[in-house]
DNA sequence: TGTACATCAGTGAACGCGCGTTCACTGATGTAC
DNA sequence: TGTACATCAGTGAACGCGCGTTCACTGATGTAC
């Protein structure tokens, strides 16, 4: 039912998320609905369909930029890899995935950032941050070792932000945290 | 000369800044201008006076931070610290500074993100990455160990972006990055 | 099978308000004579 | 020393445009009978 343009409702909620995800990096929060619809390619009526208000529409982007981000961890943890550790390797992998380019990798981020001025999205990153602290406390690892490699693991990936390089910049501090989980005697004396 | 409420025009400036800085951090870039004057203390036109766009202001502000956080780093300088490694040592110190508070530390990177926004910014950004990256080179370490301490001091650092703790919570990890620097060949086979 | 009706998934014009910017003006201080 | 003038550092009202939001309407599809 309904004037769908021979797609589904969803689909048409998915192709306006992308869209004003991709006008949010690049111009920030002050890219207008009517922008954000029209690269859509729908009336900003049918973007105020979907998301009732700018401010939902903003929650839901960051609800799903999360989602995302967990989802990559998820499919690079390896199958054969069952010993300690393993969770941290995969959010190592998933930060640093070489395939990721420059520009896709700053836009993330400060997209992520430009969300963080609301005070519900904010609430959100932190019940996010909460659980993972949780899962990766029970990963088997050294506490100074998890701690370590994931700050590296967020600070090289989140280098474009401040102008640096981005994850293919990186792929010798990728196999050195990898190594770092399998030997965690090593770290800390 | 001037019409000038007991204070140089310098000092209106700086009143000018921190009150956007403030402004900024809590409530991104869509603060506007009359409150930010109106938070210093001065009229639109006051600030208008100052800063001839919101662009000029914001660019203003990015410069102000970027030479706030290398000053930060300088007066972390150890003077009887001579040996190489001293410039990533302050480095890390000014990034995990005990003494920086959560709320601080998280409006401060959000007003980076969000000012990373304009193009400007962003190139300002990178040549002042530029100049840290040569400076860093220069500091006597082995290249991987550079790359790790200062990803991890980073990533620490920035991690109340993401809902995560503030530096307090990372004196260990500071403590450990500085011995690391101290004895680089423990890392590393 | 046809037909009336309801609903869904939008369209697009209009509204109104907040914002950045402009501008005419002002009052204290500095300078020339 | 007085006085005229210039300049600096602002003030505050006004403008106009862009934006988020509202709203009346619409056309395709589903459902009841």
């Amino acid at each position: 039912m309904g004037r769908r343009a021979g797609r589904s409702p969803e689909a048409t909620r998915r192709l306006l998320l992308d869209a004003a995800a991709d006008l949010v990096r690049t111009r920030g929060l002050g890219a207008s609905l009517d922008e954000m619809a029209r690269a859509a390619g729908v009336s900003k009526g049918g973007l105020i369909y979907h998301f009732a208000s700018k401010d939902e529409l903003v929650l839901a982007l960051a609800q799903d930029l999360l989602d995302e981000f967990r989802e990559a961890v998820r499919t690079s943890l390896d199958p054969a890899d069952t010993g300690p550790g393993r969770l941290t390797r995969a959010y190592v992998r998933a930060c640093l995935d070489p395939a990721a380019d420059e520009r896709t990798a700053r836009e993330l981020i400060i997209l992520t950032a430009q969300l963080m001025t609301s005070a519900e999205v904010a609430e959100l990153a932190r019940r996010d941050e909460e659980r993972w602290a949780a899962e990766l406390a029970e990963d088997g690892l050294p506490p100074d070792v998890v701690t370590l490699v994931r700050a590296a693991a967020d600070g090289a990936s989140s280098a474009p932000l401040w102008g640096g390089p981005a994850a293919p910049a990186f792929q010798r501090l990728r196999e050195q945290l990898l190594a770092l989980t399998r030997e965690p005697g090593r770290w800390v004396g």
